[in-house]
DNA sequence: CTCACTTTGTGCACCGGTTCACAAAAGGAC
DNA sequence: GTCCTTTTGTGAACCGGTGCACAAAGTGAG
């Protein structure tokens, strides 16, 4: 029986559906190790949190990889899924800033775990260069376009200070890096082609604040609406 | 004149919305620090890196602050953004879990600075208990529930090991908390009115390979599809 | 074989969010 | 006052994603 595999994915999975792909990997893995052979999409969907028709289109877009009757092979998913994403080949990360954040993705153990080994960590303080961290050496940023080039590095996380992160972004775009990881709280601008990702903490904490106001709230009676504001406020 | 405050926000802002303003925010101290008096959407827009008209439509929702014409004022608007997140008073944040991602983010100057102070940091390994970390005393975990009391915490951040997370998360709720940031990679389960949110740096990084496959393929001919997958995969 | 049961894959209606495009409003020149 | 310019605020079309609900496809019993 052949599988009509260019069908179903000729071209494009949604982008909200590879956002939790790697939800999916994860619960499957844990199943894995405990030893399933196989999984409904019901059980699945619960593990990861999310409702079962999703999860059933979501892995439609990758093929026809499912048995009516029975569910999904674990086994065979995981490697679907990892394949699809790109986690069966190695992939080469720098790490540029090796400040608080940048030694606590170096440490990550989630890191190096599936397909991502990190290759190089950079910096520009010269008080850190030459440091040993989880078994690396710490580069100076000169180095920069020499370590992408010599160790294949495709990915880039960027840890710097915010003053920082455009410059580094630019000579990291220039060396023809087009994946980068951003921490640093600014609105980096890249050519097209170039994908970024943001991951914000101070963002993610004031979201959760304007929730947490408007649980408040709701016990203390509506909010007080002046009309004037206070002028000599301290922001 | 009397603004109709109540008709534009009476009942909740997009969940869109809500993520953007913080972004929206950080422009604007910027360009008040730069002087600027006044803003066109286009130009605040641009700093934000979003469309022009979907700034608008979110600052339409906390009210009529723009004048045709003319703009935004910086400082107002940076005041009823402030007030709408929450920021113009100060959340206590406890930081569970002190390994190099909690010691990262204890030392995160972007929390302290506008609304959010760490108010406490706890561990379980009795090796870090004691530490001083941040100005910090490192407490523990035992104390969880009482230094949450005592200290007005209302946010917890959670950066344990995933096997502890969800453990911590239920003494977390139980104890009154209903704001959850979570680095740790498991899907918590928590009960209705608890708002979680999720930072994943592995799922970050799988995301980017996705795409950076996505690219590489472009480039050298179609992916090969073997029909049969390799049994032996190590994964 | 047929029948009963399970579970996938998907058509379709719905919904939140984005974007365009423009009327309404403000300011300035005269 | 009128006219012209600028820029906001929003109606409406559009788009991607969600979830219900069910037909199709498989298993297993008899």
């Amino acid at each position: 029986m052949i599988r009509r595999l260019s069908q179903a994915r000729e071209r494009g999975i949604p982008e909200a559906t590879v956002a939790r792909l790697p939800l999916y990997l994860r619960a499957l893995n844990g199943m894995a190790e405990r030893g399933l052979a196989t999984v409904s999409s019901e059980d699945l969907a619960v593990a990861a949190g999310v409702n079962s028709a999703k999860l059933r289109k979501d892995l439609s877009h990758l093929g026809s990889y499912g048995t009516r009757g029975v569910g999904y092979d674990v086994e065979y998913l995981i490697y679907q899924i990892s394949r699809e994403l790109g986690l069966t080949q190695d992939w080469a990360v720098a790490i540029v800033g090796v400040g608080n954040l940048g030694r606590a993705l170096a440490n990550y153990g989630g890191f190096v775990s599936r397909g991502f080994r990190v290759a190089a960590l950079l910096d520009a303080d010269p008080e850190v260069v030459g440091d040993h961290i989880a078994g690396l050496n710490v580069e100076h940023i000169d180095e920069l376009e020499a370590v992408i080039r010599r160790r294949g590095v495709s990915i880039v996380v960027l840890a710097t200070p915010a003053v920082a992160a455009q410059q580094v972004a630019d000579r990291v775009v220039a060396a023809g890096v087009t994946s980068i990881l951003n921490f640093a709280p600014v609105v980096l601008s890249v050519p097209e082609g170039v994908d970024i990702r943001k991951v914000d903490l101070s963002i993610e904490l004031q979201i959760l604040a304007f929730h947490e106001q408007r649980k408040t709230d709701r016990t203390s009676g509506g909010p007080a609406m002046a009309e004037e504001w206070p002028e000599a406020v301290d922001l």
